[in-house]
DNA sequence: CTGTTAGCGCATTCAC
DNA sequence: GTGAATGCGCTAACAG
């Protein structure tokens, strides 16, 4: 067995509040402290955290919900707010929805009985009630890239109309007219990228045929799907838009299979994926969100909020991105 | 605050160890049993998972340390993973390493202060040091995918020699002589990967420069420099063989980027990226682990030692693996 | 099958 | 500055 804090009492003749004082770092006097020390070092002792939990009432884990945990957004979120996280002392509980919004449930429930301090989302569903259980029971809570309409929750994420408006003006500018979107048809940045794409296909006067508009799952399946679907046309788009990492992933892919070399005969504009960036020619334009700041902001907030020293209403945070450009939309008037 | 038992109690009238033991699958009457549930219903009432882990001395958490969470290799992993020990009731405690050993020595430590029932481990370090202060505290370890050399500890892992013996007879039937390895030359799966190449090689005769052998970091970066410089030599290799994920990706990004075509002027053979099959052309030859098996293996040998019903001595599971055949490794003697 | 009692290891009142 | 007592929410012995 571990060493407890009777362990050490018994070493050092002193009680248990004295010792517990100097563990959460109180002052006791210099001959004391000494000897306490002296005894934590001879029996190895360590806090039982668990323990400590339960008095506390604060288990210094945050509980996260992630969409998806293969997908490499994912994995860079992780990789971001686990270090902050854990600089502080917090352990990361880590749960996959498998775009399930069920499991999605089960999790936030799981990690309730796990007594998390915090929960970070990225969530599958686009409604509040999977974290009703979490607000119940006073648990903040901070979604990230993906809000949810009327959910007054913490929220960091980035300006993704506007965006999404940017980029396609961009395919404007040079040129295009016929431009298709594949999107997710169903969660936030889905719709909201969408929305930006609308705004500059408005701007411009630009119709956008239904069979252009390839609404659908956030998955690689429906990004290669519509891309083999629009370039089976007849009245081809000269530019595709695809608005998040796994359907630029499936679009890439099938366009790669295809006879139509890009941006030649097509010309794509993706998001988040900047691994494609470095593997197929010709280098692609991608909107890129800033991961790293987006992981710091919500580990930022959701530890103010366990900390309680965070204003009542709810934080929303929105950050600017940017486009990275590249070679893959062409100038329909140049050549 | 959340109801308690204590609270189900003054709603019943039943004492506190009839309401545990029915909360923990043990008989009571039938009647007691609405009772409890209408109870459990209207206060919504969830198990404090700290409290029970007091007395249990079990905290139902895992820990996983992870070489690189950015990794598709471990998000994999941790997809199936988490899936089996949520079903179980497990939750997963996940740590990056980030690619550092130091890291993952403090991650094991912070694991333990978590008191997590077991440790996982996709390790960066190459000994077993990192792993010994949970060894002490008689906390169960299953290594993945990398083992460690005179560990003796619990290990699920595939055939890497003999799967990279047979990748490169691959090869060499198809008339290559003139074979590079790019791999990692510190960790296990890279020196094991790489002895399989050598059988090859030397079973055939062959002989291989000095600079067609490349060792490294488990990287991309790796991947990506090695083939450059391959290209680059005055007299190029036929054949390229890439003993990991990050590797391959980034061997094959530097080959996209260049001016030789694949397998036309040069043939390559990767491991484990099987999204790189689907993305580049041509179809790529790969070796791929069976990620699933690999998962369920190691949660159920975490499982049976953490409810101590597994032997004294180490398991040791080398799972099969098989190669993806594709049309990058073009036989030298056709055409 | 049920109720009573006693801790798990720690933080936190209070007195002193 | 220190020590004794109390309880966090639960499980595990018992005895009934």
């Amino acid at each position: 067995m571990a060493a407890t804090i009777r362990d050490i009492k018994e070493k050092t003749g002193l009680s248990l509040a004295t010792i517990s004082k100097y563990i959460n770092g109180g002052h006791v006097l210099p001959e004391n402290k000494e000897k306490i020390e002296a005894a934590i070092e001879e029996l190895h002792y360590e806090v039982n955290e668990i323990a400590r939990g339960l008095v506390t009432n604060k288990t210094k884990t945050i509980g996260i919900v992630v969409f998806r945990i293969e997908s490499l957004f994912n994995g860079t979120l992780l990789h971001y707010i686990g270090n902050i996280l854990r600089e502080k002392g917090y352990g990361l509980l880590i749960c996959d929805s498998c775009d399930d919004e069920q499991i999605e449930v089960d999790n936030v429930k799981f990690l309730i009985g796990k007594k998390v301090d915090g929960i970070l989302a990225i969530p599958v569903s686009d409604n509040f009630s999977f974290l009703e259980s979490a607000r119940q029971r006073n648990i903040p809570v901070v979604l990230i890239d993906r809000s949810i309409k009327d959910a007054a929750c913490d929220c960091v994420k980035i300006d993704n109309r506007n965006v999404a408006r940017q980029a396609v003006e961009y395919l404007i500018g040079k040129h295009h007219e016929k431009i298709a979107v594949i999107c997710s048809g169903k969660e936030y940045t889905g719709i909201e990228r969408y929305k930006g794409f609308m705004d500059a296909m408005n701007a411009a006067g630009y119709k956008v045929p239904e069979n252009y508009y390839k609404p659908g799952m956030h998955c690689v399946e429906h990004g290669y799907e519509s891309m083999k679907a629009l370039l089976e046309l007849e009245e081809r788009p000269t530019a595709v838009f695809m608005t998040n990492y796994e359907i630029t992933l499936g679009a890439v892919m099938a366009l790669q299979e295809s006879k139509y070399s890009c941006p030649k005969d097509i010309s794509v504009l993706g998001f988040d994926n900047l691994l494609l960036t470095h593997l197929v020619e010709p280098r692609m334009c991608m909107v890129v969100q800033p991961m790293q700041e987006l992981a710091e902001k919500a580990a930022e907030i959701i530890l103010q909020r366990i900390e309680g020293k965070a204003e009542e209403k709810p934080i929303e945070i929105v950050l600017n991105t940017q486009m990275a450009e590249g070679d893959s939309v062409r100038d329909l008037w140049e050549n």
